[in-house]
DNA sequence: TATTGTTATACTCTATAACTATA
DNA sequence: TATAGTTATAGAGTATAACAATA
């Protein structure tokens, strides 16, 4: 049994940046694991929680709110397409933009995955009062320009 | 110019676990391109803060301090015992283990890059104050069980 | 037998650039 | 000429397991 454990540096720890990334790897993970038997992925949810909240969205708009590229989108729509959960219907406005809406089995399943979601922040953040948890929220959407 | 922009969902923006996802990601990319041009990525300058605040490591105990897998230490090691930042000596006491110890040179980066990381950490949080930079970073390192 | 470091492999993820169809 | 969506490709990053040397 050697090893000692050494603690991460200061250098490290000191820095939100650090701090961050850490958390979101775990956020990450934990969320995907609870959320895997459902049949959703974090990105897949993150794509029905946006069309849930805004309505029929075009792709390139699902792809400008969640701050990623348009070409991933169509593989998870592709994705939740084929499992039922939202359809695909070109816009009579422009026949080139596909329509995203949700079937009403994804609006079950959106219920469903905002109730897990909530139940792993729940356990992510159970080391912090209510009034540090809702701090912490404010402080991140300040740096990320949210809200 | 079609597309109104539209915000994040509640549903994501509303959970510190997607927050601290974005956050980790922007500061992630933020610090890499700071560092880069001085010859360090950030996981091989984990690695070399590591290394300074602990004396010479194993291989085996870098990887537990920084929670990675022993085989990533590999790479970056060589990558640094090429660049002349570390050595690599076999530890007397046990043959099997490399025991990695910081060069002059190495030991003049880190420094840089420690003033590096300062100055990206303190652009990233440019929105808060400094009372709401220390509870951001308290409140990470309690959820994270580090300190 | 167990552990340290190494190597190789396969797998996932992502970024990018063509390509089509529509405007 | 520009935009929405699609597809294909290549590249980076990562996880995993097998292996050699040493304990």
């Amino acid at each position: 049994m050697p090893s000692h454990e050494h603690p991460l540096p200061q250098a490290l720890t000191g820095h939100a940046g650090y701090l961050a990334v850490r958390l979101g790897q775990r956020a990450q993970r934990q969320f995907e694991q609870a959320i895997l038997p459902i049949g959703l992925r974090p990105q897949t949810y993150d794509l029905l929680a946006t069309v849930a909240e805004h309505g029929p969205l075009s792709q390139r708009d699902i792809a400008g709110t969640l701050g990623i590229e348009p070409a991933r989108v169509v593989g998870m729509t592709d994705e939740l397409e084929r499992n039922g959960f939202l359809t695909r219907r070109v816009d009579p406005a422009d026949r080139r933009r596909n329509l995203i809406a949700l079937t009403p089995s994804g609006r079950r399943l959106v219920a469903k995955a905002d109730r897990i979601a909530r139940e792993v922040e729940d356990e992510l953040l159970s080391p912090l009062t209510a009034r540090m948890r809702e701090d912490l929220r404010t402080a991140m959407r300040r740096v990320l320009d949210l809200s």
